[in-house]
RNA sequence: GUGUUCGUAGCUCAGCUGGAUAGAGCAACGGCCUUCUAAGCCGUGGGUCGGGGGUUCGAAUCCCUUCGAGCACACCA
């Protein structure tokens, strides 16, 4: 369906026409100055120009031509060439109508829907996920819902890195520890075991151990680098290890992003496109695009455009081994083969912005990624401290996620407590529901590509402009809702929309009739906050008018009913919002 | 050094495809619970939008310049 801002700038649109002005000058927008409209329309000053005309004579004509419109109640021309706009309560109580009544509220989404893989995550095999990947798996869920919403077929890989010198570390490690395993036994020929020779917890501190004691001992390091050389090539053995440390996980990973809401499509990986890789770089070779270059097998990038001398991108290093643009161009290959997406989103932090520029040329060049393919970047800033410097716990370290999380659950759980008397097992459940949505709000009501900071007591302080305000306010719906199917035994589905009654209930109705364009922006920019800045407003509309109005109590029944009917449909609204978002609300809290 | 992102209230952030008096939240101060959840609502104070110049009838928004900060700049991912 047309927006409600769409259906009034079209009536103005063709009031300028009637006027003998350009249609285009009829854009409608939001009232900057709500104290004098509610919509304004800027387009007469835009018009003086090209009719060289006073604003304020074709702002008149058009004001001429509008009266008597449907969609506007008020309509005034205010020097020095303003519109000033006041929507009609009718019109706008049809819209939002036809809004309850739609499948999505009736926003249309895109024309011809697309293939979007989504690629977010990105953590690393074997090693614990830390904050720094919460900010890809937060930002990339809603991203991935968000376009799922448009009407997309949607696809969220979470791209694992699998097959990097990790690997080799944690073999070196482990046969220092175990050297008795079969694994290492090159002459071995038996059956491996099932189980894997370790724990999630061993496997996560073996990491670290084997990592620090490259970086003093270089013939350690060496001998990582051979394991991952043989695991590469496919030695038994090692192929067998890197299974178990695989399987164990990627099951630890699926349970921890469970845990977030995060859900992804493909678990693939690195190791994946291994296969695929020679083959594109004899490609590459062929084409001419790939040339040596000190040794290394590269591609140049360089556009005319460029204000700077970007760096070629590199294929394969001088020794011969594959890197990180390589893996990156396979896996394009690769989903062009299984999927073959329209457009590729790939949420990373944002310091890695140069590599895709290289590997997007490459790709384009190559053909590696069919004509017109979208190879969007979205690139997110880090999480800080309250210090403004990169997030650490208090002995310098990493913190883990799960720590996080756990100990924003235990803060969050306290507080429930100390509020209510409620069932430990249900304020439990509550407490991470709320805590959920405290860190995802947090994080994507910032514009994803600066750096925010990470303040947990902000976070769970909960106050103001936070997800649990939302929540809070979605509670509060349900409640009445509730209590009216309880009391007046009426259905809400059954209530109709009446005429707002007041400024309260118009001002909720105005926020509302905003869904699409919102929708429209943060689909078309990707742009997650704009749908957090809308369900802010709508909340606060909700929460006034719920302060100004007694609803259950109300004795024009009609009146009510139409009340009823609006906080269904603002239910549904942040219900779906929220859900974009990649969190949702409990029953009560 | 080159490029890039950014600089808005004490703090954290919106607003940036140019429009009327620059908005929220937190913090501070003052009100509102016998009535639908006070995780709420109402109000007060707080700003030369880093500085300077330009384009324009009009600039936080566009251009230039300057200062300051972050980040990136081929054999890591």
């Amino acid at each position: 369906m047309q927006t409600f801002i769409e259906a009034l700038s079209a009536k103005t649109g063709e009031a300028f026409r009637a006027a003998g002005y350009d249609e285009k000058y009829g854009k409608v927008t939001l009232s900057n100055r709500p104290d004098l409209c509610e919509f304004q329309c800027n387009g007469a000053l835009a018009a003086a120009k090209e009719y060289k005309k006073a604003p304020i004579m074709i702002a008149q004509d058009v004001a001429a031509k509008l009266e008597g419109a449907a969609c506007f109640s008020e309509i005034s021309a205010v020097a020095p060439g303003f519109l000033n706009l006041k929507a009609d309560p009718q019109f706008l109580c049809d819209h939002l109508t036809e809004m309850a009544g739609a499948e999505h509220f009736g926003y249309a989404g895109e024309e011809t829907p697309k293939r979007i893989v989504v690629d977010y995550g990105g953590p690393n095999v074997a090693k614990p996920l830390h904050i720094g990947h919460l900010r890809a798996a937060i930002i990339g869920e809603s991203v991935k819902r968000i376009c799922r919403f448009a009407g997309n077929e949607v696809i969220g890989d979470i791209h694992l890195g699998d097959w990097g010198l990790q690997m080799g570390l944690i073999i070196t490690e482990l046969k220092e520890r175990q050297p008795d395993l079969p694994y290492c036994d090159e002459i071995f020929t038996g059956e491996y075991p099932q189980e894997a020779p370790f724990t999630i917890s061993e496997l996560e501190e073996i990491y670290p151990t084997a990592s620090a004691k490259s970086k003093e001992d270089d013939a350690y390091k060496e001998a990582a680098l051979q394991a991952t050389f043989l695991l590469q090539h496919g030695n038994r053995g090692y192929m067998a290890l890197w299974h178990h440390i695989m399987r164990i996980s990627v099951a630890d990973l699926k349970r921890n992003y469970e845990n977030l809401s995060v859900d992804f499509d493909w678990w693939k990986g690195e190791s994946d496109v291994q296969p695929i890789i020679p083959e594109m770089v004899e490609d590459l070779k062929k084409s001419g695009l790939a040339h040596e270059s000190e040794g290394a097998l590269v591609v140049d990038v360089t556009e005319e455009s460029d204000s700077k001398e970007i760096p070629p991108c590199m294929i394969l290093k001088s020794d011969g081994a594959s890197l990180y643009a390589t893996t990156d161009l396979a896996t394009l290959l690769d989903r062009r083969s299984v999927f073959d997406p329209d457009q590729v989103i790939y949420v990373v932090d944002k310091r890695q912005e140069m590599h895709f520029v290289q590997v997007f040329r490459t790709a384009r060049k190559a053909g590696i990624v069919k004509e017109g393919t979208g190879l969007d970047f979205l690139g997110f800033g880090t999480m800080n401290g309250r210090d403004g410097k990169p997030f650490k716990t208090r002995s310098g370290g990493v913190m883990r996620l799960e720590t996080l999380i756990s100990d924003i659950n235990e803060q969050m759980y306290k507080k429930i407590m100390e509020n209510h008397e409620t069932d430990p097992e249900e304020a439990k459940q509550t407490a991470k529901i709320v805590a959920l949505s405290a860190i995802k709000y947090g994080d994507l009501s910032n514009q994803a590509t600066k750096d925010y900071i990470f303040d947990i007591d902000k976070f769970t302080s909960f106050e103001g402009n936070t997800g649990p305000y939302i929540l809070y306010t979605i509670v509060r719906i349900k409640s009445i809702l509730s209590k009216y199917a309880e009391n007046a035994g009426g259905s809400a589905k059954s209530c109709k929309l009446t005429l707002p009654d007041n400024e309260t209930d118009r001002a909720l109705m105005l926020e509302i009739v905003k869904f699409h364009d919102v929708m429209e922006g943060a689909y078309r920019e990707i742009a997650p906050h704009k749908i957090c800045a809308y369900i802010y407003d709508v909340a606060n509309a909700f929460n006034r008018f719920y302060h100004e109005n007694k609803i259950l109590t109300e004795s024009d029944s009609k009146k009510q009913q139409g009340w009823i009917a609006l906080l269904l449909l603002t239910r549904n609204i942040l219900e779906t919002c929220i859900d974009l978002l990649g969190f949702e609300a409990p029953e009560r809290m």
